[in-house]
DNA sequence: CACGTCGATGTAAACGATTCCACGAGGAGG
DNA sequence: CCTCCTCGTGGAATCGTTTACATCGACGTG
């Protein structure tokens, strides 16, 4: 592959005057130019990325850390965040944590050794050591979606506080009294927190969240199926299940229909998440939808400003109902509450 | 950050012998390598892969240029290329096409200009220059999911036409004669083979595809709604809408729900790319299943073949039929076809 | 006319690793 | 006891860039 060598060799300058025509550096002659960039194109030249970061110690990179790749809302923000990271100049590599903490760890070791400009993390758990290291050492560093407490790191997330009393009042209004909860991993901020709002918006009506009624899982597809048959094991198992994410709501429905039981005359389903297909399920779900785009943008913009000296900002969105049938009720009947067309695509 | 030198000086060795312990060359003292990796541990010092990559000309990395992200048959693909490639010693870095030629050679370019060791690509076009340079200037590369012809890439895919068959075959038996497809830009070679195979197959009963049942998409959803509704608007509209992936069999469903019909007593629908939400959507799907992990492990598996100097081998795996409702006819009632229990999950 | 300035260019030193080569010490074999 | 190997080690070149500094001519100004 030809190196900037062979560019000056033919072109018939210097390196450093290829270099310059390369970055456009005013003082360059306009013959000199000239002849570089026909060099240039003549032996198809490519600057080598990897000598440039090693020199300016910069490699117009990002690395964003998410949970799981497979889960929707996951692939979405990556992809806001590669589009808004590519509007900027940088790239991104993405590491899939699966959920696990090692490997969480393995892709950001791997993203620190490459000397990415920034890190962009949704964390899995509380924060590994090599995690809270690369916070305090300086690492520029934003946390999106899930954060880690007592880290001073800029949080690009949604408060889906309000969203989840709206779906409580929802489901209140339809008569629901027995209202189960599938958490996320206590170790996560969105695992505790999603269970925290329900509890509260249950409390305002007087009702409580017994032990029974909340189940453990860990954002993954099959512990919301484990944690749905245990509900369904219950003596009084309750009249809504509600999954912190989208693939828990999977899981339960996986459950649920194993056991012929249907949505929502038997049981109701909520979930946390709105993703394309809850549109087409059986029956559509109601969810709390994050404006998962702007999220991933705002991240960006955030982590960006860190590395290029400016001041980043945490940015907090609100998350909203859509309200479709998985609760009992035809969406007709439902008076105020949002809704989003069959069409509607979140704003990408 | 420390670099080796910092790591020299505390050692009291010179930069070689750090270097040395680092890639465990044999000839080091017992002694010289303890002082170093106290040194190392001391310092929290981590090689610099750019310097590295710099020096030895290869970078451990290897590219993924997928041709939509939102598609869960590619971010099932690319969990199973990483995965398989992490446990070769690579990193993966993905590039997200969203179908567009333009972005395709964007992400293509930045991958090389990194001197990523190599290229999988899932083509979202005939091939650029650009990629016919690259594959012609010997970037090791493996085409997976699509290719492109005449070109010297192995390819690593899936045949779908005996699930085809077996698809035609069942809606046949059901009573359809009127059967469409919605095809995938003609540009790509999936695009072109599902429709070929379904036209084989249809000619096997001796069914002709009119022009006005082969509607043409771009396998993003929006085009399988706007094909749905040309074949709605027909004055003979198909019994049967065949998409040629899983988000233009969302769009398709979109129009049918639209228009007030049901699947699949109005109309039946089928898919190719199996997902896991086609088994609880209104009504399950029945779609034809690529073995999508298997796919991706392969292609790793030949690139890295190519990397380090082994004859790399194009890879066929076959697609396989999974019957459900929305087609007509209670799966109960199909003898022999294929089912995916609701828990199956893909092997990964 | 001399001098300072400025624009265009080249030379060479980094960046942080790997690796070839040389060198000295010590042990084995004659 | 000399020679030759082997082992452990360090010096220095190298990878492909960027960039500080030096140089040199031309030009404008006092």
């Amino acid at each position: 592959m030809a190196s900037i060598k062979d560019v000056a060799a033919a072109a018939g300058v210097s390196v450093a005057t290829v270099s310059r025509v390369l970055n456009d550096h005013p003082s360059v002659s306009a013959d000199a130019r000239a002849r570089v960039l026909a060099a240039v194109t003549a032996l198809g030249y490519r600057p080598n990325a990897v000598a440039r970061s090693l020199r300016t110690d910069q490699t117009r990179t990002l690395g964003l850390v998410i949970s799981d790749v497979l889960n929707p809302y996951f692939t979405e923000l990556a992809r806001s965040v590669e589009e808004e990271a590519r509007a900027l100049g940088y790239s991104v590599i993405i590491g899939n944590a699966d959920e696990r903490p090692e490997l969480q760890d393995h892709h950001v070791r791997t993203l620190l050794d490459r000397r990415i400009d920034g890190l962009l993390v949704s964390p899995t758990d509380g924060g590994s050591p090599l995690m809270l290291d690369a916070a305090r050492t300086g690492t520029p560093m934003v946390f999106v979606d899930r954060w880690i407490e007592g880290v001073d790191v800029p949080v690009v997330r949604s408060d889906g506080r309000a969203a989840v009393r709206d779906l409580v009042a929802h489901l209140h209004r339809l008569g629901h009294r027995r209202l189960a909860i599938i958490a996320g991993p206590a170790a996560t901020t969105t695992g505790r927190e999603r269970v925290d709002a329900f509890r509260e918006a249950l409390s305002a009506y007087g009702i409580p969240l017994p032990d029974a009624y909340r189940g453990q899982g860990d954002f993954q597809a099959e512990s919301g199926r484990r944690a749905t048959e245990g509900f369904l094991d219950l003596p009084e198992p309750p009249e809504v299940v509600f999954a912190a994410d989208n693939l828990m709501a999977l899981g339960a429905l996986d459950a649920i229909r194993a056991r012929g039981l249907r949505v929502p005359d038997d049981i109701a389903l909520a979930a946390f998440d709105d993703i394309r297909w809850f549109v087409h399920t059986d029956p559509p779900i109601t969810a709390i939808a994050q404006p998962t785009g702007d999220l991933g943008r705002a991240a960006v913009r955030a982590l960006v400003d860190r590395i290029e000296g400016r001041p980043p900002a945490s940015v907090t969105l609100p998350a909203r109902l859509v309200v479709r049938r998985s609760c009992g009720a035809p969406a007709a009947a439902q008076a105020p509450a949002v809704r989003l067309s069959p069409m509607q695509r979140s704003t990408s």
